[in-house]
DNA sequence: TTGAAAGCGCTAACAT
DNA sequence: ATGTTAGCGCTTTCAA
């Protein structure tokens, strides 16, 4: 590995000024540059990101501590921050609690503590204020995406708006016994997202002037199986069966229709179903779902920790709240109820 | 934050014994070992790793370069590799090359030559020599998990083998019209797989007197739904259709379970159905498979990078060619063939 | 615009 | 078993 001595050598210039042609910061002619970047290259040079670090206090990586991994949401988060890291140069250093629950703390107490990263992006977990403290010591810059952070910039989509929308394009389209499966009590510690979206559904009927039959809310595990089973206790009802069945995400409507399916329903003639996510496999199914973009909110998180770490020089930085898109796409799993 | 000079201070030693008690390497009496990790604990000092690696040349860190994140073979290798670590203290560094080609050269030109990592862990990634050649030259240990790199300690089930056991069970069931649903050409660029698989149900064929139909071969992408288009192809033929299906992935033949239903036939009576992977939906569909185990490859891969990285001072390396683990797991896709 | 030189915070000889 | 000290390879004042 050459080293900056011998870059600055070959381009006859000092090692200062190869580290700042080569980092972009401080001024350099452009003859000199040139000459650096020429001997750079030449000797396939790579700055060590080790001595920059401690030498200039940053590392250009940021943390990104995740629940889970083999969750589309996660994952599409996941690749969206990276992609965006990647671009700028910087590295992703990967934390992921799925195991027991001791590691969040070594995470916490420790990982995260050893100036590896310039900042964290927290992915649908509800830190404690104790963590908030502990990064917003070291001021490390923190932005939470999909669950919300108290006192900490969070990117999300609006529960309670996609979970109405999803409902209303079923009340649009005449169904008045509409079921929800949405998360169990579980789900909701960590983040409030179930608690919204059945506040959003609950919202949409009644401004429809539907009164919510809590005969009709089903708990889920937010996973196919879990949906699944929900809905085969739904549907099983003898009396009063509902007619269209929103569920809190797409994996869980996915098991709706396999559950429909198998008790000799057809979708939608039958029952209609609607989720929130567009997983990858919503189109296969025609599932019918109020899009979120996951891959476009790591990316988002990743511009507001730049902000905050490479302040641009130049003007206002981007509005504080950034509302975060979503979209009702309409498939085959969505009809007006059987007369 | 306190830095290790307070530390020695506190705990009345010099900053080379704070060092030797914390990293545990040199010989510290317990007394002393005892006063610094308690005056470490009282700080709250966490050695920053830039200061650390740059004086020893170890990051503690290992990069972990995976195709595609949102894919259950990958996101569970890496929930294993990111676990083993933990555990062990170091970090892991991801990089996912699923964005436009170019990431891929950056990611090795550039990002793993920072010296920002110990190791690498390549996942089902035919590297070239010249990345190959890349990282040896900086002396950084690679090994590959699910795909065969030339010259590298790779991990990977025996594809074969595992091809050949599905392929039996359904032989052994009496089967004799076996279908394949196996990767196309394209895929098989990046790793074999396809056509080890491929080899193995011919091979269990043709033991057992079967000689393969090419038209029972049908192409597609390892995804639900390209398992599902391939099957409606195979089980739409007039005449003789296959009585079972042997998909080269658990997601493909969840697919030609959904297109078997979708054609009104019931799995297992009139068509059986087998993959490879144990996917976690498979129980869920009942799915016959033969089970890998992504998480253990994770942890196997760090643990080889570890023994290379820590050499431990007792005694024998492990065996140089692990073999890993199979299993068949019968569940409710298979049975004997119609009459 | 450029160079000289002082660290960044730790580890590893080496010496004791 | 422990302390002293010279770096690790850069970045960044400061001075020119």
């Amino acid at each position: 590995m050459a080293g900056i001595e011998e870059v600055a050598k070959l381009a006859g210039v000092s090692t200062a000024t190869v580290s700042r042609a080569l980092s972009g910061r401080g001024h350099v002619s452009p003859g000199s540059k040139a000459k650096v970047q020429d001997a750079a290259a030449r000797l396939g040079y790579v700055v060590s990101s080790n001595a920059s670090s401690l030498a200039s206090g940053r590392t250009r990586n940021i943390g990104v501590v995740v629940p889970f991994l083999n969750r589309w949401f996660f994952s599409s988060v996941l690749e969206g921050a990276q992609q965006a890291l990647l671009r700028r140069g910087y590295d992703l250093t990967l934390y992921n609690l799925s195991g027991d629950g001791q590691e969040r703390s070594s995470v916490f107490e420790h990982f995260l503590l050893r100036q590896r990263v310039d900042a964290v992006i927290a992915v649908s977990l509800e830190l404690t204020e104790h963590e908030v403290a502990r990064l917003h010591e070291l001021g490390k810059p923190l932005v939470g995406v999909g669950g919300p952070i108290p006192g900490v910039r969070t990117l999300t989509i609006d529960d309670v708006a996609v979970a109405r929308l999803a409902t209303e394009h079923l009340i649009g389209l005449g169904h008045r016994r509409i079921a929800h499966i949405g998360g169990d009590l579980e789900f909701d510690v960590d983040f409030h997202l179930p608690t919204n979206r059945r506040l959003g559904y609950e919202g949409a009927l009644r401004d429809a002037g539907i009164e919510p039959d809590p005969r009709l809310f089903a708990p889920a595990d937010f996973t196919i199986r879990g949906g699944y089973h929900a809905t085969k206790q739904l549907l099983g009802a003898p009396h009063d069966r509902p007619t269209a069945i929103f569920a809190a995400s797409d994996e869980m409507a996915i098991g709706s229709i396999l559950a429909a399916r198998d008790l000799g329903l057809v979708v939608p003639r039958d029952v209609s179903i609607v989720g929130i996510d567009d997983h990858d496999l919503s189109d296969f199914f025609g599932l019918t779902t109020v899009a979120q973009f996951p891959r476009l909110q790591g990316e988002q998180a990743v511009d507001i920790l730049m902000e905050a770490l490479e302040p641009p020089a130049d003007a206002a930085s981007a509005p504080a709240a950034t509302q975060l898109p979503h979209e009702l796409r309409v498939r085959s799993s969505t009809a007006r109820p059987p007369e």
